[in-house]
RNA sequence: GGCGCCUUCGUCUAGUGGUCAAGGACGCCGCCCUCUCAAGGCGGAGAUCACGGGUUCGAAUCCCGUAGGCGCUACCA
């Protein structure tokens, strides 16, 4: 059997979309799971949209998210080079292999009368705006002459008149189109530079590509692409065009209306097993109830037949959830460099915590986060000392008799040497017995004196991580604060 | 405007002629657990399967039409 090669062609636009994620990520699970070959091109045609770095961006976001490739710019390869502005001189060939076998041909039309064309047609209420194959009638003197005075042109594709141009896509099924509604597309631009088209199919052949996946905006130009392979003569890829990335209200999933970048998500605390997770399900599914994944898994159990026809929402609320899930999965140890990472961008950033306090913090929260991030603001009491206190709380939890409690609670905690969770929770009890009080009557206002909230971990957690010392400051310090408060204590 | 694609709970989806007056997940609500908040467990609300016609004993599932949404319609990709 023929090997199956896949490919992922970004235009280097500056930073790498979700969609394209999704889309790199359906080419690595495809060629992955059926031992075959990954390849990243890059597709950079469009000298008027070069970005500086774009390509190195690229290519980290996808290091960062895992999705290696076979064959690249980076890593060479039999096929390369894989960047298409490297690649003019093979362009150009095939274009005029076309022009010779007539089935392209020169086109000199200025901007200026192709513009009037269009305004005509539109004007002249034509079912469709094309070209009008005026340059196909020039004579072969003509052309020699024009090309002669380096008049500029362009290489254009002869589409046939009335032909239907019937192709197959594994997610779509049969799909038709009348040859009258296809423009002549332009395969060689005046700056000697190919369109999408022209190189896409060039490339996707040199490179020996087995399956073509990629988004639907290119479903209608597929006609184009299946005419260049008939008139090269070549074996056509199998196409697999995916439903699209959609914003809350349904439209194309556009930056305005939220983040798009890969790279902002990472910014903001997404792993990226949540976000592969996530990106893998719009779209697809393993016909089951699964929803936890890594990538290892989606490679095993991935099938282009059980990828969907319509659109997606990105739904930020799930994926925050599977954000959460994939940190639950992750051990302490793992997540330990995440909340170094977010310490050393906070205020937080000067304090030095040694890493077997940091990993009790992370133990502690574990399950309360969604972010490693919110380690920082649900626990900002392991990073500095409380300055206010929940007025709802003090409301509910503080009396009359507190502060004598609590005062009677830390000398009891004083005693112990070198307590442990369980000595704490010990010293708790035996407190709560001889006052004759209920646990939760120490056990609500303490919480709110160590951390100012009513939420939070286990309070002998909280107790055993913060230690003595600072249970005591921070004890007292409540105490001297909410009683000049003035707040109706009953 | 033309061409193409799509259409099941708010969202992601299961479903391929009878077991579906439609199952799961996120979100929302409630209960349990409990020192709080989470996590976890249990339960609830939520889709007359876009609409209208057919075909069939029987349709979310097949056919036709309509509507809506989206995509393409560049010397962008």
């Amino acid at each position: 059997m023929k090997q199956i090669r896949t490919r992922f062609a970004p235009s280097p636009t500056g930073y790498l979309h979700v969609g394209g994620l999704r889309t790199a990520l359906y080419n690595f699970l495809f060629a992955k799971k059926n031992n075959g070959k990954f390849v990243l091109r890059i597709e950079d045609t469009d000298r008027s949209r070069y970005v500086e770095g774009a390509v190195e961006n690229l290519i980290e976001t996808l290091k960062w998210c895992n999705l290696t490739y076979d064959e690249g710019p980076d890593v060479g390869g039999p096929f390369g080079p894989y960047i298409q502005s490297l690649r003019l001189e093979i362009y150009r060939k095939y274009a005029h292999e076309l022009v010779q076998k007539g089935h392209a041909y020169y086109c000199f039309c200025t901007t200026e009368r192709l513009e009037k064309l269009r305004q005509k047609q539109i004007e002249q209420r034509l079912p469709q705006v094309k070209y009008d194959k005026y340059c196909l009638r020039l004579s072969e003197e003509e052309i020699e002459e024009k090309l002669e005075q380096k008049e500029p042109y362009v290489i254009r594709l002869n589409v046939p008149e009335n032909n239907v141009i019937r192709f197959n896509d594994v997610i779509r099924e049969t799909v038709e189109f009348d040859s009258n509604n296809i423009d002549d597309q332009i395969l060689l631009k005046s700056d000697g530079y190919p369109t999408y088209h022209l190189a896409n199919v060039v490339d996707d052949h040199l490179m020996q590509i087995s399956h073509v996946i990629r988004g639907e905006e290119w479903l209608s130009s597929t006609p184009k692409h299946v005419l260049l392979y008939e008139y090269f003569g070549w074996e056509k890829p199998v196409f697999a065009h995916l439903p699209l990335l959609l914003n809350p209200d349904r439209s194309k999933l556009s930056k305005r209306q939220g983040d798009v970048a890969v790279e902002d998500y990472r910014a903001k605390g997404y792993l990226k097993e949540a976000l592969i997770n996530f990106v893998a399900l719009l779209g697809w599914n393993p016909g089951n109830d699964r929803e936890f994944f890594y990538l290892d898994d989606l490679i095993n159990l991935f099938s282009l037949d059980r990828v969907n026809k319509s659109g997606a929402v990105f739904d930020l609320k799930k994926l925050q959830w599977l954000n959460g899930e994939h940190i639950r999965k992750k051990s302490v140890e793992e997540l330990l460099p995440f909340l170094k990472d977010e310490l050393k961008k906070s205020k937080y950033a000067s304090l030095n915590l040694c890493d077997d306090y940091l990993k009790l913090i992370i133990e502690s929260m574990h399950e309360r986060i969604e972010f490693v991030h919110e380690i920082l603001t649900k626990g900002y009491y392991f990073f500095q000392r409380p300055e206010e206190y929940e007025s709802q709380s003090i409301q509910k939890h503080w009396k009359k008799e507190t502060p004598e409690h609590l005062r009677l609670l830390i000398s009891e905690f004083e005693n112990l040497d070198e307590p442990h969770k369980h000595d704490y929770e010990l010293a708790l009890n035996s407190i709560a017995e001889k006052l004759q009080i209920s646990k939760s009557k120490l056990i609500h206002p303490l919480r709110l004196s160590l951390s100012g909230m009513s939420a939070g971990p286990g309070i002998f957690d909280l107790l055993y991580i913060l230690g003595k010392e600072e249970i005591k400051i921070r004890v007292e310090a409540a105490i001297e604060k909410i009683s000049t408060m003035q707040i109706n204590i009953t």
